[in-house]
DNA sequence: ATGTAC
């Protein structure tokens, strides 16, 4: 493993100088721990961080956030910021996932409320959305001409169109549930195919749906914010992403970069981090795609709180409204995108790659929806299988500190197969029981793929978030049941 | 992450 010489600006702030290495047009900045960051220097996560920090036109730092693992080229817990103008764009660096993401629902129940029901909402959550590789819907299948419309309007198309949500759920979305610019034509016909039957679906890996209590309020004032009034307060969490379309969207458009790295005679670091111009053919192209599954994803999340709300009016027998099921926030944490901020005391437009990573605005920031405008942006962050989940508030010092950026999950600590090799499915799930969590699972597999012990802790990620002044502590979240793909 | 693969 190679040593790299890092210099400690501030507690949990390390730095790798840029002259580390020829090639570098900026330091290496990673926020974590002594020990997360000797986790990160034992794989390749520090390693694709300084060829993040290559990309021509990077400004300021190629980030590492404390939840960093290794990725496809980037590192994910990553976030790269490049000029609008002279800068390039990776499709690496937004990964295959793309807008993976996260949304939280609340309920005005009561942990005492669902405790006796649980079995039964589990069962008829994990039979009202389907989970698993490949799973796809049966009742609610779109036509080629709806899904090129859901590319285009995302969220906002569901619930006008199939009057699957609240016209409020929108404000409460980051992008108000639809990116600018997508053009499915862009898009292949193998993506679309893939995405027919996949709305409304939860997919696999660490995709999840949780039930969850409030375990803990950091902050009352940002709690009562977001309608978080005590602890032991109920609420959903929805992990997922843009299905097999954006899959394909990625592989399609990682070829096309391939072919453009010949075509420009770029040198790279690693070939996993083809890039191309901002300005370039192939990188106007892949933006528009991309965003199209952007909007899927979102679109995808908007469609699962129907089916979760319907779930919740059939098992307490009262409507949604009734039960208060306002979404608190869906954050993307698998993007790129324009956004103005401040380089050396000017205001620039940049695009911001986030792979694992949350954006973050501080109060008064002017792209904040009105009911988070005096708070500040609520960063939501998964634990799931028995950890513990967090919101957080996105820090005033954010911006200065990772483009407005906040950690996305705990971060691997083993790998999938590693994980496999030690661990047993059905021992998991015991053990899961045993200490209250119901378990629903379509596969067992990803069960063992997805062990607790798979990944840091997501207490100590949280807690350097807030220390390094990118976002706050609000409230941290227990899980009672757990749908898994 | 994903119909585990040019």
């Amino acid at each position: 493993m190679p040593t790299f010489p890092f210099i400690e600006k501030e507690r949990y702030i390390w730095e790798i100088p840029r002259n580390y290495r020829h090639d570098m047009r900026v330091p290496v900045r990673i926020y974590a721990t002594k020990q997360q960051l000797d986790k990160m220097t034992q794989d390749r996560t520090v390693m694709q961080g300084v060829n993040v920090a290559t990309l021509p036109g990077i400004q300021k730092f190629s980030i590492i956030l404390p939840d960093g693992h290794q990725g496809y080229g980037f590192p994910i817990g990553g976030v790269a910021a490049v000029d609008g103008e002279e800068g390039v764009i990776s499709p690496g660096g937004v990964g295959y996932d793309i807008n993976c993401g996260v949304r939280v629902i609340r309920t005005n129940l009561d942990y005492n409320d669902v405790k006796p029901k649980i079995k039964e909402l589990a069962d008829v959550l994990f039979k009202n959305v389907p989970a698993g590789l490949g799973s796809r819907r049966r009742d609610f299948n779109v036509t080629r001409n709806e899904l090129d419309k859901i590319a285009i309007e995302g969220a906002r198309y569901i619930i006008s169109k199939f009057g699957l949500g609240w016209d409020e759920d929108i404000e409460r979305i980051e992008e108000y549930g639809a990116i600018e610019g997508a053009d499915p034509s862009y898009v292949s016909d193998t993506a679309k195919r893939r995405g027919l039957n996949q709305i409304g679906t939860l997919g696999s890996g660490n995709h999840f749906l949780e039930i969850q209590f409030v375990d803990k309020i950091f902050n009352m004032e940002m709690a009562k914010a977001m309608g978080i009034t005590h602890e032991g307060q109920v609420v959903i969490m929805v992990h997922c992403g843009s299905r097999g379309y954006g899959h394909q969207v990625c592989s399609d458009y990682l070829k096309v970069m391939d072919r453009a790295i010949r075509k420009y005679g770029i040198k790279l670091p690693d070939r996993e981090l083809a890039y191309a111009p901002i300005k370039s053919p192939e990188t106007q192209q892949y933006l528009k795609a991309f965003k199209s599954a952007v909007n899927f994803a979102f679109a995808n999340r908007q469609a699962i709180s129907h089916w979760v709300r319907q779930s919740f009016e059939k098992v307490f027998k009262t409507d949604a409204d009734k039960l208060d099921m306002e979404i608190i926030y869906d954050v993307a944490h698998n993007i790129v995108k324009p956004e103005e901020h401040i380089v050396n005391g000017k205001r620039k437009l940049l695009y911001v790659h986030r792979k694992g990573a949350t954006r973050s605005l501080p109060k008064g920031h002017p792209l904040l929806p009105k009911v988070y405008k005096s708070i500040g942006q609520p960063v939501l962050i998964p634990g799931s299988m028995g950890t513990p989940s967090y919101i957080l508030i996105g820090h005033p010092k954010s911006p200065d500190r990772s483009f407005a950026s906040a950690p996305h999950g705990s971060g691997r600590l083993l790998s999938r197969s590693a994980a496999k090799r030690m661990y047993r499915g059905e021992q998991i799930i015991r053990e899961l029981t045993q200490q209250g969590v119901i378990v629903r699972a379509d596969s067992m597999a990803t069960i063992t793929e997805e062990v607790q012990y798979a990944y840091k802790d997501s207490n100590e990620v949280a807690m350097v978030a807030e220390v390094a002044g990118l976002a706050y502590r609000a409230v941290r979240m227990k899980p009672i049941a757990v749908v898994k793909g």
